[in-house]
DNA sequence: TAATAATGCATAGATAATCGAGGCATCGAA
DNA sequence: TTCGATGCCTCGATTATCTATGCATTATTA
């Protein structure tokens, strides 16, 4: 099923900064495991990827760090700070709060 | 709580016809109602309601007719279409799957 | 071996949903 | 009679995301 651009709106930082803080992910790696977990239902573009990555680096909310793969080419990974996880525990709440909201008026209850 | 104004993007349209779709309404009402139901963490501003209101006409989601409340003023009620019906059970089940989705990815399944 | 796909990072202009602020009118209550 | 609530509407600004592009490396395959 094919996911309008809107209603991803406001959860890209939130599904980003969630894999991160799982483990440390450069980019790319990024992009293919949200693919993969959401059966290519979330597709993160570059060019949405890379500025919340910068941005979140502003932030404090990631550090980066290049490292090689055994010698292989180098990447640039990303490790969540404990800004961050306080970033992202705000927003998961705010997540579950958002969808509870929606649901209840969508379902017609007062 | 507060939920953040990117977060709602996407599901404006989907809250107005649903709301719409229980009973015919007009436009303060729908304001009205979607605030009450969601403890006010919801608040469509008239500057995004009303565009979409024009908008889902023009689509042929919605019709609209004045009707003054016995004797009172006048208000422009919607009603919802056929086409809208169908448009509202799609964007149902792509909210439902989205959500889903997104719960998947921010839970560390694969 | 040469072409192509996949990997990998990055930026820039365009798009579009929503916001914030404003305008205008009616109605009831203090 | 003034003010808050009701009621409809428009417009410019904001901003997250998209599409397109650029460039380099590595693996595959014809």
């Amino acid at each position: 099923m094919k996911i309008s651009k809107e209603l991803l709106k406001g959860t890209t930082g939130l599904v980003v900064l969630s894999v991160i803080a799982e483990q440390d992910m450069y980019g790319y790696q990024i992009t293919q495991t949200v693919k993969t977990r959401s059966d290519s239902a979330l597709v993160l573009n570059e060019g949405t990827l890379y500025p919340i990555l910068h941005s979140f680096e502003k932030n404090g909310y990631l550090t980066s760090y290049k490292d090689g793969a055994e010698g292989g080419r180098e990447r640039k990974y990303y490790k969540i700070t404990a800004a961050g996880k306080l970033f992202l525990q705000t927003h998961l709440e705010e997540w579950s709060y958002f969808t509870s909201v929606v649901n209840k008026v969508l379902a017609g209850e007062n």
